[in-house]
DNA sequence: CTATTTGCAAAGTGTTTGCAATGAC
DNA sequence: GTCATTGCAAACACTTTGCAAATAG
């Protein structure tokens, strides 16, 4: 996707297309398999921008959650990973490297179980990937 | 379950059973559907464990984790909810009550996918229960 | 007596908040 | 000039750690 299309993809979403927003926009979007953390993106982007700050890129990825442009992932008690809503899916998380890869995930949509309505659907499987096993 | 056989529980784990740890075992043994926090379990404990620490709570928790007894879960970045290992199963997350209900999962054994080796399953809906819907 | 468990307080980590400075239009 | 965005630092919440006191066997 290029600068304009992400920023397109923000004015659909009614979120003023920022120089920082973009940016944090095109890492996410730049792999299937980006998972990333807060930290992991301020390390990214603070060589290019170096007066880049925390509380930006959180108040920036509360945004892109709030409107599912994003989804959060909290696969352990520290911190949460961020990723471009690409729909259902599900995780793969290596216990020894920490790895995390996308799962097709057979898609049974499950709409509502016994008067719960479902709005989404998290699996995520632990276990060791082919290169820790 | 009564006092005997958690003791026995903790034996079998090798787990020395002192009066703290089975205290807290038995709060999470008491019914399916216990998904406690750290500070619920201080709160509910500690009318009756005046002097009981937060520090030994955490120190016991993981020493039920470490050895499969207990499943730690991270639905919100938060805090982190215990469950005492009931094989597997699936969970419901109400967005608006907070309130976590087990479901019972459609036993697909999945031991690999692609080279990863799968060592756990976590399915989490999210959504609304039925109270708040 | 020895080894283990516990409690306290301090430190650590990830996240949020308040507010002034900056920047866009 | 007005309004939204950003950066900083302080505040927060949950968890972990170090160490001495208490306890168990």
């Amino acid at each position: 996707m290029n600068a304009l299309e992400l920023k397109q993809l923000l004015d659909d979403n009614n979120i003023k297309a920022s120089y920082h927003r973009l940016q944090i926009l095109k890492l996410l979007e730049r792999s299937p398999d980006v998972h990333a953390t807060a930290d992991d993106i301020y390390r990214e982007l603070s060589s290019e921008i170096p007066t880049l700050s925390k509380a930006t890129i959180y108040n920036t990825l509360s945004i892109f959650v709030e409107c599912g442009l994003v989804n959060e992932l909290s696969f352990s008690k520290g911190e949460s990973c961020y990723e471009l809503n690409r729909g259902l899916h599900g995780h793969m998380v290596c216990e020894a490297c920490g790895k995390i890869r996308d799962v097709k995930y057979g898609a049974e949509k499950i709409d509502e179980i016994g008067g719960f309505k479902v709005k989404s659907i998290d699996v995520t499987y632990r276990g060791l990937c082919s290169n820790c096993r």
